[in-house]
DNA sequence: GCAGCCTAGTTGATGGCTCAATCATTCCGC
DNA sequence: GCGGAATGATTGAGCCATCAACTAGGCTGC
């Protein structure tokens, strides 16, 4: 599942020098955080999937537009804070239109620019799947964890965003 | 992004009682989560497929099939391993026989059963693809974290995957 | 006041993933 | 050994994400 699960370094010549191989160590540490993160992220999107219809990325669209004052936003806006892309987000937006749950309209400020605004049927749906989601999300993590480590997840996900936010 | 965003214990009745939702410290150690391995995701996947046109899921496969005694596995096993359903692993291993870097082989011992081989193109893509991944991995991950927080990174993962594993 | 560039957002083609249905083979009880 | 259940794997339809191309409106300098 590695980079170096073949091995030790070997003899190729390579455009940045010789590969930083990981060590053993290393290599329980990536694997331990990868597959946590791809099982966990994979288990609160099915959960929710099924027990609400709303996929946790649709979900995350609703939060951020419920969070808001208005429950609206510029599409722009909400790409970055649902970590989208533009394209994907219209998409999506188009699909949660046809439910009834967002609606688009034309910014007043921008020509150019949309608002998606959050439906009043949206907001109900948003409700209705929150305790679905947040019971996942204590089942598979808070509720695994002590409060050290709790705090150390926090420490560890900060820290990544950090170099990760800044492009 | 998250459950409780829109704030405190409402008063709809819920089949599994009240909702156990995040305070303020569980929402900022959560979303820090959610966003750092989404993020972190997203990019070791991202750099892997335009610097070597390989996905990070196809990664996986040419990985696991190149740490076992020769270079094969049962597709239902190595569905496991990557942690995968034996659909989408189905699908995968089609498009890599396309490519001519894995061929699939009747089980001797199960005729229900078949292998994915390696193929020799495909280990060399492997070994192509790999100093790439593994700086990744040390640009995003390793390069930002103290030794500490490598530990505190593995003793996460192991917990969480302790009860995901289990099922 | 318009030419050229930039920005916001959408669209459509392509490929991957999920789910349910299906096929082939093996296992099990008798 | 034979009928039925279980297992291993594949298939196809439908949805979602990605990428590149495109539309439309705004901005800037002259």
């Amino acid at each position: 599942m590695t980079a170096v699960a073949h091995g030790a370094p070997n003899d190729r010549a390579r455009p940045a020098g010789e590969p930083r191989w990981l060590d053993a160590e290393e290599q329980k540490a990536w694997r331990a955080w990868l597959y946590s993160a791809q099982l966990v992220l994979d288990r609160l999107d099915r959960e929710l999937t099924h027990e609400t219809g709303i996929s946790h990325a649709y979900y995350e669209i609703l939060v951020a537009l419920s969070e808001t004052p208005g429950r609206m936003l510029r599409m722009s806006e909400l790409a970055d804070r649902c970590l989208s892309s533009r394209s994907r987000l219209s998409h999506a937006v188009s699909r949660l239109e046809e439910r009834g749950w967002v609606r688009r309209q034309v910014c007043a400020e921008d020509g150019r620019g949309q608002l998606a605004v959050l439906t009043d049927d949206g907001f109900e749906a948003l409700e209705a799947a929150a305790p679905v989601h947040v019971e996942s999300v204590r089942t598979h993590l808070f509720d695994q964890l002590s409060p050290e480590q709790v705090e150390a997840m926090r420490d560890l996900g900060e820290t990544l965003l950090r170099h990760l936010a800044a492009r």
